[in-house]
DNA sequence: CGCCAGGTGCTGA
DNA sequence: TCAGCACATGGC
């Protein structure tokens, strides 16, 4: 058992807000596949009390997983420009964009694409029970996130088994490019977030959206702003870009939020997603767009865009 | 049962 | 560039 400080946290609020899949919540822990163990943790305040399977996950380990050297308060500030997304800030303190294996991130995120979580969770569950490796933690058992190799040794018959569908081969072929050393993700942390997205695009199943959460999530770039039915209906319902393609609400937020675009996309979708479940009448209809504030003038960005 | 899900790849204008 | 379409699967 360990402690580690945690400033300007919030664990649960970071775990539950659609970044990872894999974290679980039992009596008052959450449990999480790390690498080559399994950890437990729990938010006492300004500290997190931890406890881990392998020597691996220390303290440095887990404060680097969950960016907790990055000041939070600082980046809210930059990417505090608009009413619509200062709820957002203001309605979840502590939530932050976490630091992912870049070889989990591409994998899961592939098997995200049209998926739901739910269904997200329980594939990458039986992915990690088919190929990885068995953990336990005080009377808590699962299996580690699979290696590149096994499951580019994988059968597609056996991968689509799985549940995992026409995504099955895409896996397959990522899985076998990192194998062969065709794409190396240790250069992508390094390299700046054209770059990267470029190289992750090169994989099949990896289009402008899931190569945004990779790099985002997986890779520490903080200007990628993945873009998704949810952070559709954001644009629509707030900034009433109802017309524009992915293409251009990309670019849009690019623009509006800069260097940590990211992790205003990550307050945003949390947003909108609580609200949706939460609350489903708390939305506005899509034709009844509300617009709280524009300190920027849209029109003009738009026009720039073009 | 029909609709939806943290989309992508392909094709034809 | 952009629209339109097929694509596996299962939760609701």
């Amino acid at each position: 058992m360990f402690e580690l400080a945690c400033k300007d946290f919030s664990l649960g609020t970071t775990l539950e807000s659609g970044q990872a899949f894999r974290w679980i919540e039992r009596e008052g822990w959450f449990y999480g596949f790390l690498g080559p163990g399994l950890v437990k943790v729990q938010q006492q305040g300004d500290r997190l009390r931890c406890a881990a399977s392998h020597p691996a996950l220390t303290p440095a380990y887990l404060g680097r997983y969950f960016a907790l050297d990055l000041d939070l308060p600082h980046i809210l500030t930059l990417i505090n420009v608009d009413m619509q997304i200062h709820q957002a800030l203001v309605r979840y303190p502590g939530l932050r964009v976490m630091r992912q294996d870049g070889w989990e991130t591409l994998a899961s995120f592939i098997c995200a694409s049209f998926n739901n979580i739910k269904r997200i969770e329980s594939l990458i569950e039986r992915l990690a029970q088919a190929y990885g490796e068995p953990v336990a933690l005080e009377g808590f058992g699962g299996f580690t996130f699979p290696q590149p190799a096994r499951v580019a040794a994988a059968s597609e018959k056996a991968l689509r088994s799985l549940g995992l569908g026409y995504r099955a081969p895409y896996l397959k072929a990522t899985a076998q490019r990192i194998v062969a050393g065709t794409l190396r993700l240790e250069h992508l942390s390094q390299v700046d977030y054209a770059t990267a997205k470029k190289a992750l695009m090169g994989c099949e199943g990896v289009g402008d959206k899931v190569a945004d959460c990779v790099a985002l999530f997986g890779f520490e770039k903080y200007e990628a702003f993945p873009i998704d039915v949810w952070m559709e209906r954001v644009m629509r319902y707030y900034f009433r870009h109802r017309k524009m393609t992915r293409g251009r609400l990309h670019a849009y937020a690019q623009q509006r939020y800069g260097a940590w675009a990211g992790y205003a996309q990550q307050y945003l979708y949390h947003d909108i997603r609580q609200r949706r479940t939460s609350a489903p009448y708390a939305l506005p209809r899509p034709d009844q767009a509300v617009l709280i504030e524009e300190p920027h003038p849209v029109r003009a960005l738009m026009r720039a865009e073009a």
